[in-house]
This record gives structure tokens, C-alpha cells and sequence, in this order.
DNA sequence: CTACAAACTTGACGACGTCAACATCCCGCT
DNA sequence: AGCGGGATGTTGACGTCGTCAAGTTTGTAG
């Protein structure tokens, strides 16, 4: 984080995110209270109100806060050098690898929004996020290592088995070594499918 | 279930719970209180209490009620005499439809239960509603429409497919539209891949 | 240096979840 | 038949919470 106090009693927006990533990590949302989290920052009770106006703005931020944090982990992780397979089953690991460390987090960017502009600025935010896989099947696809088409067909049903593993790994509805090991099989899947040849 | 019958004032436990599905539907988890449910059965602040030890246990007891619902509403949607791939469009047609139908309740079902025994109970019943999914896979290797191979694999690699397109469309990352209108393609790529045969 | 606006405090309000103590009513047992 | 226990519902209280309005401090622009 850059600059430390640059106002009155520190950046404390950053420390109010900061602090309730840790409470979401460690206790769960239910035990997130912004009250709380102002205590631990040192602040007054009514202090975060200047800077989030509700807490689900808070909460809205701390999402975007995530997805910039998992663009940034996908980007790492894409290979444009690699061929089709190895490349996405980098991908969807570094994926598998976000959600299992933060699935509370996870829970939260993926929860749905109520205020349409917090909604519209999720959906820009998620727009980024896939623009890594974006890439990998544009690239594929003018390399011919997949059959033509749209792109962005190919990248909805790519991207809801890559989100669907993530999804259920994250949700706790299968073990994070079972997971894992799915992965190489579900990319060969949605190269190969499930027929026989 | 556990059979509550009309009682001293009627069936209290089912009241709350339908009165919550609607309250959730309507404005949302954030608006849903248990003193506000219980205003609405026109019983006192604390009787939903002889009934939910929580205000989690009654979401989680919710979230039963929509995988019962979720369950029924795909083994309708099964056609065993059907092949494949119609029939998988099936199944994943009313999946999709169930996700935009009850976009809220599937959120709660999808969201982390922090209480193990809640979490077992969820496991259950998520595997039930897998069943549908499983007996197609059974079927369609044991009549040698897919590869050989573990079933409990392929189901999940299949699982994963839908769950993510439900999932995305569920919270709202997704036109309704563009989402039932990517079904086919799926269920397409999902049986043939998306490389060149 | 002054005045303004941004950052924070204080105090209050109503709503909430939960608990304990009490009241009421059903049902099985003798 | 009637009695007693246990399930169901009520009342009142406590502490916490989100939010607002009004006041206070402090950095900074003019």
C-alpha cells in the first residue's frame, strides 16, 4: 500500500479493507461488523461511514479489491508461448489455486448485487478478469489448434467449466486434492470431450 | 421430514420457512430477520427460536428445502430412454432454469456452512441431487455412448460444466438469454471437445 | 492567515439476535 | 379420567449493530 499517512490519522480506507479481509478470512462474514472493524483500526464507530456510505459498499469494494487480485494471478500464470492444453490447465490451475486460498472472498465477488451501479462496475471488473482466458482462445483459435467460431461462445463454455470446478472447490462441496486432480481431466474434457473418437 | 404437524397455533416451522423463501426472493438476504419472519407468522419475536436454534440454522434448513426442490426438478427433467445428448440438454435446461428461477436460494445453497454437522448435512443432500447427473453418465458409459472410464469423473467434469453456467447466470454475470441460449453448445462441446476431429 | 472542506467524534435511535424466566397447551401414562 | 412433563409460545431484557445528525479537528487552497 502506498503512503502511509498522508491524512489526519492514516489512509484508513485501505486499513478498514485490510482489516476486513482478515476478519472475512478468519471468522466469516457473518462476524464482519463495521464497528468492528473500526475498533481494530483505532477509529471511532461512525468513522468507515466516510469513507464506505453503506457496509455493502465496503463489502462491494472489498470484491473489486479481489477481482483485481485474481486478474493479476491469471495474468501470471498465461503462457502465451505454451501450447492449447498446457496453457490452460496453467490457467485453470492458478484459478482452482485463488479459490481454494480465498473462498470466502470468492463467495463474495460472486455474490449478486442489488445496487445496479455496484453490479455494473462487478461486471466490468469480471469482464477484466477473463480477458486472460479471452486471449488463450483467441490465440488457439487463430492458430487453428481449435475449430473456428465465436470466440466469445468458446470462451462462455470454457470459462463455466474452469468457474464450476473453482465454484464447488470453493464452496467446500469437494476436497481441494480432489480438485486438483480433476484439473488436468477437466481441461482434456473440454479439448476432447467425452466421446470416443 | 421431521413430520411437523398442526399444533397449538399451526405449523410454525414450515410458516417461517416459506415466509423466508419469500422474503429472500423478493428483498433479498440482507432484509431477512427473524423478528420480521416472525411478525409475518404473527407469533412472538422469540418463537422462531423453539424452532431454529439460529438464524443459520434456519437459513441452512432453507437451503435444504432448495436442493429437495433442485433434486425433484431434475430427476423430472430425466428421460433415460433418451440418448445422450438431448438428454443431457435436459438435465442442464432445467438446472439452468431452476438457477434463474431461484437465483437467491441457490446462492444460500452454494454458500460455505461454517457449522461441520450443517456442512454434512449439505454434502448429503448435494449428492442426491447429483444422482440425476450420475445415473446419465452411468448409462450412457454402460451403453458405451462415452469412454470408458471412472464415473464418478465424468460426472464431476460434467457436473462442473453446468454448475458453472448455472452459477454464472445465478449471479447475474450472465444474460438469462445468452444463457439458455449457450445450453446446446455446452452440452455440445462438453460430448465432442473443442478441437478439430 | 483565513476560510473551507475533508476526516473524524459524539451521541442517539431503532432494529436485530439471543437468552432466561414464565405461561400455555398437547399427549402419554397410570 | 386426570395428571404431569415436555413441547410450544410469550415477555422482557441485554448487548451489538448500522445509520444518521450535529459538532469538532485538521490539512490545505486561496
Amino acid at each position: 500500500m502506498p503512503a502511509s499517512r498522508p491524512y489526519h490519522h492514516g489512509d484508513l480506507r485501505s486499513a478498514l479493507l485490510a482489516s476486513a479481509e482478515r476478519t472475512l478470512r478468519t471468522k466469516g462474514i457473518t462476524a464482519l461488523s463495521l464497528r468492528e472493524l473500526a475498533r481494530e483500526a483505532g477509529v471511532s464507530h461512525a468513522a468507515p461511514g466516510r469513507h464506505f456510505k453503506d457496509k455493502q459498499a465496503l463489502l462491494n469494494a472489498l470484491a473489486l479489491v479481489g477481482y483485481d487480485r485474481l486478474e493479476q494471478a491469471l495474468n501470471a500464470a498465461d503462457d502465451p508461448e505454451l501450447p492449447l492444453e498446457p496453457r490452460l490447465t496453467a490457467l485453470a490451475r492458478a484459478y482452482l489455486r485463488f479459490a481454494l486460498d480465498n473462498a470466502e472472498l470468492l463467495e463474495l465477488m460472486y455474490a449478486r448485487k442489488h445496487d445496479p451501479d455496484a453490479h455494473e462496475q462487478m461486471a466490468a471488473a469480471v469482464d477484466r478478469t477473463v480477458g486472460a482466458l479471452e486471449r488463450v482462445v483467441a490465440d488457439a483459435m487463430s492458430r487453428g489448434e481449435i475449430l473456428a467460431g465465436d470466440p466469445a461462445r468458446v470462451t462462455l463454455v470454457t470459462g463455466a467449466g474452469l468457474h464450476g470446478l473453482a465454484s464447488l472447490a470453493a464452496a467446500g462441496m469437494l476436497a481441494p486434492e480432489e480438485a486438483l486432480d480433476s484439473i488436468g481431466e477437466l481441461v482434456h474434457h473440454m479439448l476432447y470431450g467425452i466421446k470416443p473418437r
